[in-house]
Formats: C-alpha cells, structure tokens, sequence
DNA sequence: CCATTGATAGTACGATCGTTCTAGAAAAGA
DNA sequence: TCTTTTCTAGAACGATCGTACTATCAATGG
C-alpha cells in the first residue's frame, strides 16, 4: 500500500495540475514517472497522494465530470430553451479557453486526438471518401457548397449516434432516436430533386 | 532491422487475424506477445512478416480502411439517394456481422468503449446528465418520448461536429454545418409553440 | 543431392512500466 | 524541547515492453 495520509489541499494542487497533463498529452501518456516530471515533483509523491495509477485515473476522470456538470448546469441555468442552449454548448465548445477541457472530453471516446498522426489521417480518409459520396448522391444540380454542409451534418449525426449506441446501454433510445432523424432526413430531401432548407 | 523477405499470403493471413485480435481487444492491448500468443505464432514471426509494432499497427489501420472503402463504394453504388444511403449504413452499422469492423472503427476515435468501466461509466454520467437538461428544457408539456428523442438527437449531432471540428482541419466547414444545423433546430421548435421561456 | 530461401522459435538485452521499501526534511503537537 | 505526523525523494524489485540475434525446420531450385 502507498499514500496513506494526505492533505487534501496538496492534493487537489497536484490533481489540478494533472488533469492539465492529461489534456495535454493524452491518456496514454498518462505514468507515473513523466507526470511527475511535468509536475517538477517525484513519481512517489504522486504516488503518496493518489495511491494507484488507477486511482489517479479515477481522480482525473472525476474533476473533469465536476468541471462538465458545473457547465451544463451553468448552461442550462442561463438558456433554459433547447435551441439557444445547443447553440450555447457549441459556442461553449468553440471557446479556445475550453478547447482543452473538451479535447479531454473527446479523448474519453478516444486518444485518437493525441495520437500518432497516423490515426487523424486515417480519420481525414474515411471521412472525406464517405462525405464524397454522399455529396455526390445530392446530384449535379444541388449548389456545392449546401451539398457539403449536408453531408457533414449527415456524417456528424449518424457519428454521434453511433458512439452513443455503441458506448450506452440504452439501444432502443438511441435507434428511436435514429429512425426520427432518418425520417426527417427523408422528409426534406424526397420533394423532388432538391435539399433541405 | 527485421523481417526482410516475406511470402505476401501468409501475412495477408496474419494481418487478418490481426484485425480481429485489434477489434476484440483495441489497440491498447495490441503488443507483440499478446497478439502472437492469441494467433498461435511466436512473437518474433509477427516480426518477421511486419517489421515494426508500427508497421503493424499501419497495416491493420490500413486493412480496416480498405474494408470500409469497399463497403461505403457498395452502399453508395446501391443506393444513389442521400437518405437512403444514409438509412444504409446506419442498418449496415447495426448488423452483428459488421459490428466488430465498427467497433474498431470507433476505437479509432477513441479506446473508450474497450477500455476499464470507469470510461464507459463516466460517459454515461455526463451524457445522462446533459440529455436530462435538455429534456427538462422542453418543457413539460412536451411528451417524453418525444423530448427524449429530441435530446438524443440534438447531443448526437452535437457530439459527431464536435469529433469532426477536433479530428479535421477543415474547421471552416464543420462551422458552417454546425451553423445550418442549429439554424434548422431553432426554425423547427420556435413555431410549434412548446417552448417556454 | 545439396544449397538457398523463407518461416518460425528461443533467448536475451535495454528501457520503461507500476509499485514498494527506506529514509530524510518539514511541520505540528506535546 | 522532543515526538509524531506528513511530504518528499532515491533506490530497487519484478513484469512487460519492442526488438535484435541466433538457430532450426520446410520447401524449393539447381
């Protein structure tokens, strides 16, 4: 056993610092010996204050869900209207002084972020490929640049259910969910020829 | 250097039961020992015919693109329409057979869903509080069923921008969806009147 | 037949991992 | 003051990592 008595001050320090480590070079990154480096301090100490390599996990994990909950709530506190406050997430979102808290958030779906380079080209590939063909399935007549913004947000909603379906346990919300979007996607593109809008 | 002369079938074979062992275990789990125990090889042949854990690692990400190529140049030559193409790979998705290929697809993005429990519970956590604020946001009057599927919906789109905006560079372009998208969202819940203030 | 090539495995090396043990420094209570 | 508690660091352990070196076996071409 390790770290038995601890100052809870010191250690939100440390763990504040780490969350920052995190977000900045990835979870995978995320041992004891470089932590400590970039926190000027020896992997021991860390290892007095957080325990297990797990436990500081748990602990980083656990401050950014504080952070996000405080977020969402100071949100939905302000714009209490659905609209208004997924346009405030997404602002939220696009603010650089929150990019680091949300590269976080993503790297919880994945560390493909802060990968070696070979996944984000991957990524780059199979999107474009896909977003080609589904712009080409608009036909000629649909202006270029609608076709675009059309196949990403097809692209970005089929994404965004997909993780959910796949990381929830809750199937039958998600394919609801999916059947009323495909039918609205039907909706306003089967009227002849043209595209939503 | 290591592996120089290799016969292309019998690494073809490898890299096969490669991806699989990939989209069992992700990529965290993908070292040389692990990965030549599950195939039955030692891990000095898996050497031999990729060289590199990096190589390996390339191969199969290249594998799964290959895969996922074939399968959207199908989809699309079937089904030239936009929502029919859309409602095809969302079935596609949904088969247990193309599941794995999914999975590892999305483990791209993130190890998340094959990773310890806390991932998957912290997800569900932030998720199951942010769809709660967003249901509470429609009001009461709102039927449920509907108020749920809209949240589902509107964090699913948000979710899949927000990968987009983080794994691309063309942020010019996810803005603009993301921009439409919020647009449409606020056009179709401002005239059907459930909306408090 | 032998010589060459390629697949396979055994062993070992250096690096890094998480973790424990031990001990010194610093603060706090008596 | 002395004692106890807490913070910090150094050293070292076993395990695992990627990889190189070496040798054995099967197939193949001359």
């Amino acid at each position: 056993m390790a770290g038995r008595p601890v100052n809870h001050q010191r250690r939100a320090e440390l763990l504040d610092a780490a969350v920052e480590y995190a977000a900045e070079y990835g979870f995978s990154e995320l041992t004891w010996r470089p932590v400590a480096a970039a926190l000027g301090v020896s992997p021991t100490t860390l290892v007095h204050h957080f325990g297990t390599k797990e436990q500081m996990l748990e602990a980083i994990l656990g401050r950014l869900r504080e952070r996000m909950f405080v977020a969402t709530r100071d949100l939905a506190g302000e714009q209490p209207d659905l609209a208004t406050q997924a346009r405030a997430t997404w602002a939220r979102a696009c603010d650089p002084r929150h990019e680091a808290e949300f590269r976080l958030f993503f790297a919880v779906y994945g560390r493909a972020l802060q990968a070696p380079q070979q996944f984000a080209a991957f990524l780059e590939h199979v999107v474009a490929y896909w977003m080609n063909s589904l712009v080409d399935a608009q036909g000629p007549d649909t202006d270029p640049a609608t076709a675009t913004r059309t196949a990403t947000l097809v692209i970005a909603t089929i994404r965004g259910l997909l993780l959910d379906l796949l990381a929830t346990g809750d199937r039958d919300r998600v394919q609801d969910a999916a059947e009323s979007f495909l039918a609205t996607l039907e909706h306003s593109t089967q009227p002849s020829a043209a595209r939503p809008r």
